[in-house]
DNA sequence: AAATTGACCGCGC
DNA sequence: AGCGCGGCCAATT
């Protein structure tokens, strides 16, 4: 662990630090991480996260409040659950009120 | 080993 | 105001 040696083990370590009924967005972390052009790799570090059960990748999505990522999550609804779950209201894979919802990690974290 | 994609974002026209 | 493209790092084929 402590390996800084990848840009995804930063990226688990903010999506950890997600709190329950809360969500993210691949920018924000990107860009906590000092590569906010790098959303992608964001992406991809989460790819590789679906293997890690500490990091809820149900938790990010993209800039406009989409669960992007939900055919990832096994091809159902399952990531949408998850988040309804959590108290997050989503429609159509959408988030409602994302931006209520919306937790910055270098606003929060700081 | 090289080329392309990949759960994105911001800017240009 | 709407559509398109380039850029970032790494993994996959």
């Amino acid at each position: 662990m402590s390996d800084k040696s990848g840009f995804f083990e930063r990226v688990y370590e903010v999506c950890r630090k997600i709190p329950e009924g809360r969500v993210t967005s691949y920018g924000a972390i990107a860009k906590y991480l000092g590569a906010a052009r790098s959303a992608r790799m964001v992406g991809w570090a989460m790819n590789s996260s679906h293997n890690l059960e500490d990091v809820p990748a149900h938790r990010v999505v993209n800039r406009k409040g989409i669960l992007t990522g939900k055919h990832h999550f096994g091809g159902s609804n399952a990531m949408q659950q998850l988040l309804e779950a959590e108290g997050v209201k989503v429609q159509d894979l959408q988030i409602i009120d994302f931006q209520k919802y919306f937790w910055d990690p270098m606003k929060e974290l700081s």
